[in-house]
DNA sequence: AATACATGTATTGTCGACAATAAGACCAAA
DNA sequence: TTTGGTCTTATTGTCGACAATACATGTATT
């Protein structure tokens, strides 16, 4: 089960309604990092039982947005410049080796629409210069496209499910919007350009330098903000 | 926290305590591989309630032991040639990545422990040929202790935590037991050694290539049992 | 004054029962 | 016979209350 697509699981459960409400609180820093989770207060503000809202936080674990300590509660993560590193050096090892699966596994199909959506994405941010949510949304459509196109079960669900929120925690409460659009659009394109030329080893180079630019870029952004 | 270690995480749960069991149970094949879960059946059975045993279930899924279908159940994971590839596909690169990662982490004093370990391990299988479990122990906590060097967290809590079990499920159920003992270990020290001379992309390179042939080992017993 | 202990309060873990959904049996019509 | 639908039954999702544990306050002792 994909957590990005909650909509393909037939009924939407409380518990599903309830997570992604507070996934979203603690993405975009409504729910303040470090904070202590309260079962009862959380329950009463949603309006449900503690049962659902468990099974909430359960997932919430799961990727890595809280840390939960049994008999004393759960807390909130902080954002540290070593959970940063920590992070985008697993995301570098691991959209890599999407990369190099995607260029063996992907249909021509596949590759077409990726091409299309790029280029739709460009002309987008065009029309809307400064307008952020659409390179952010463009991005992430993009990693996640080669994700999937990686056909490996596991690393998809790692990627997409369980570090995919910690990555946007990350971007959104550190504000990053603006500068890195063209140059992503410009490295996008030639990963995608490896990929269709079938060269795997080539597409892993170019995703792991692409997220390695963008680490570095978090990584100022993080030294300013103040650690 | 970990799985693996729950003798750290204070207070013992019930919810831990059918964890361990069932996971015991499912990873040796006590539970057939795609057979359904039922929630009242496996209440009685450990005599608790439904609640901490849907906690368990949670992190059950979570390892990838079963699998879950909202208002329908959960069924046991089955075994394919597919999931073993796609398994020891990550596998490799992670615990590759591990390495190299180990080989610029890891404090002398932990290296020497680990030399110290392989020794052990040697004269303890020495004594007890044939015997399968010291070695497959032996094995894991190899592996274990030089993923914790990496200094990972997201690392570690993949590999430990999310995909050991299924890695063990193979190994068990498939009956990996003898013939690959001796290579092993010389693998094993092979490693070690690029990691104490910190050669991380030999050290990276020999633990693709381990993994490499433990897979293709473990592939060979599953295509005569049947896929 | 500082530390250790005891008490009280709040939170988490667990329980049994109810509500909502899904699987299966049964029947009817083509 | 097969297909479609309905009803029954069993399972999952949710609820409110209780039990066990942890945290905080206050007191006594060194």
């Amino acid at each position: 089960m994909s957590i990005l697509h909650p909509s393909l699981r037939s009924p939407i459960t409380a518990a599903d309604r309830v997570l992604l409400e507070i996934q979203r609180a603690i993405v975009e820093g409504n729910i303040a990092p470090g904070s202590k989770i309260s079962e009862p207060e959380l329950a009463k503000r949603f309006d449900l039982s503690r049962a659902p809202l468990r099974e909430a936080l359960a997932r919430l674990e799961r990727c890595h947005l809280i840390e939960r300590i049994p008999n004393a509660g759960a807390r909130v993560v902080k954002l540290s410049t070593q959970g940063l590193l920590s992070l985008y050096q697993l995301r570098e090892t691991l959209e890599g080796m999407a990369c190099r699966l995607a260029a063996e596994h992907m249909a021509d199909s596949e590759i077409a629409e990726l091409r299309a959506l790029l280029d739709q994405h460009l002309s987008t941010q065009r029309v809307r210069e400064g307008e952020s949510y659409y390179q952010e949304a463009g991005d992430l459509d993009f990693h996640y496209r080669v994700i999937l196109g990686s056909k490996n079960e596991y690393l998809i669900n790692i990627l997409c499910d369980e570090l995919y929120y910690l990555v946007r925690m990350y971007r959104v409460q550190l504000g990053m919007n603006g500068p890195r659009v063209s140059r992503a659009f410009d490295e996008h394109k030639a990963i995608l350009n490896a990929i269709a030329n079938r060269d795997g080893e080539l597409a892993d180079l170019l995703m792991r330098r692409h997220i390695a630019a963008s680490r570095r870029n978090i990584e100022k952004q993080l030294e300013q903000t103040g650690n």
